[in-house]
DNA sequence: CTTGTCAATGATACGCCGTCTCATTTAAGC
DNA sequence: GCTTAAATGAGACGGCGTATCATTGACAAG
C-alpha cells in the first residue's frame, strides 16, 4: 500500500488533531519521500520543509514526527552507534529493517523472531515479553559492488 | 565467567593503552557494577568515580566507555524512546538482552535470530548481513507482582 | 635514577538535538 | 462573524557527547 499525503493527514484526524498548514505540508513531504523510500532525521525535514514554508517552527516539526512514530506511520531506526533516522512506513504489518551500512539504504524486512523462541524466552527468564525491536545490518548488493570496483560508482 | 578490575585493565592493555590511575578506578567501578549486574549512564558513572576522585574528568570516562564497548566489554542497551545505557557484559558469547520496562533491570539472553532466517533474508532482500541487534522489551516477574499489588513493594 | 617524549588527562568551551515556554495565530463549532 | 481552545513559531533552555588545548604523568631509553 502506497503511503499518500490523504492517508497522513487522515492518521491526525483520527487522532483529533486539526487540519493546519504545517501538518499538509509535513504530509506531502512526507509522501514524496515515502515514495522514495528515504529516510530522514527530524532536522533535516525541517530544512526541507522551510523551502516551503520559511516560518515553520522547529518544534512544530518535532512534534508532528512524534504523533506519527507513535502511530506507526514512521519507524525510528537506531544505528549501532545510537544515531538515528525517521523511515516512512506506514501502519503495515509488523515487520523490521535492513539497513546498509555504506549507504544507509533501508530495507523492509518481514521475517521476526519465532514465536515459540519469545515463548521459549519468557519461560527461561520469567520476563513477560511486551515488545522488541530487530536492527540487521549489512550491505546493499549496489554498495557491495562499489566496493569491489571502487572507480565505478559514487 | 565473573569480569574483574584486572579483566578490564587487561584490555585497555591490549589495545596498547596505558595504565593510568583514572583507567584503574573505572576498571574497579566496572567490576562492582557487572557483580550487580546494574546497568549504568555515562553521566553517572562519572559521578560516581568523582567519589573516588573528585578531579576525574568528563571526557576521560566518555573516551573510557567508547573504548569498552568497542572491546565489547560494555554493551550499549537503546531504549524504544531513543535512550539507552551500559551494561557490563564482557567478551563473552554472543547475546542480547531483555529490559524490564518499569525497573529497567537488564537480562541476558542467549537466543538469537536463527541462521536459516538470517540467510533466507539475503536471499530475498540481496543484503549482505554483517551484524544485527534485537532488543526484548517487557516486565520482569518481580515487576508484574508489584503491578498487580500495588502496596507491597517500591 | 634521570630524562625525554608523547599519550592521557582534566577543565571547559562548544554544538547538536530535542524540549519547554509563552505570546500570537488560526481551525472549527456555533 | 464570533468564540475558544488547539496549534503554532520564535527562541530560551538543558542534556549529553565532542573538541580543544595546556598540563600531567607513564614508560622506555640511557
Amino acid at each position: 500500500m502506497k503511503i499518500t499525503a490523504a492517508t497522513i493527514l487522515t492518521v491526525f484526524e483520527d487522532m483529533g488533531l486539526r487540519s493546519t498548514r504545517p501538518r499538509r505540508l509535513i504530509a506531502d513531504h512526507l509522501a514524496t519521500l515515502a515514495g522514495h523510500g528515504a529516510d530522514f532525521a527530524t532536522d533535516e525535514l525541517w530544512h526541507d520543509l522551510q523551502a516551503a514554508d520559511p516560518h515553520i517552527g522547529r518544534a512544530t516539526v518535532f512534534r508532528a514526527v512524534d504523533v506519527l512514530v507513535e502511530r506507526g506511520v514512521l519507524a525510528r531506526i537506531t544505528f549501532p552507534d545510537g544515531s538515528h533516522c525517521y523511515r516512512v512506513c506506514g501502519p503495515q504489518a509488523h515487520h523490521h529493517h535492513a539497513t546498509c551500512v555504506r549507504c544507509r539504504r533501508v530495507i523492509e524486512v518481514s521475517a521476526c523472531l519465532p514465536q515459540d523462541m519469545l515463548r521459549a524466552i519468557e519461560r527461561a527468564t520469567n520476563f513477560a515479553v511486551e515488545g522488541h525491536s530487530v536492527e540487521l545490518f549489512g550491505r546493499c548488493e549496489d554498495c557491495r559492488v562499489a566496493d569491489a570496483d571502487p572507480g565505478k560508482a559514487l
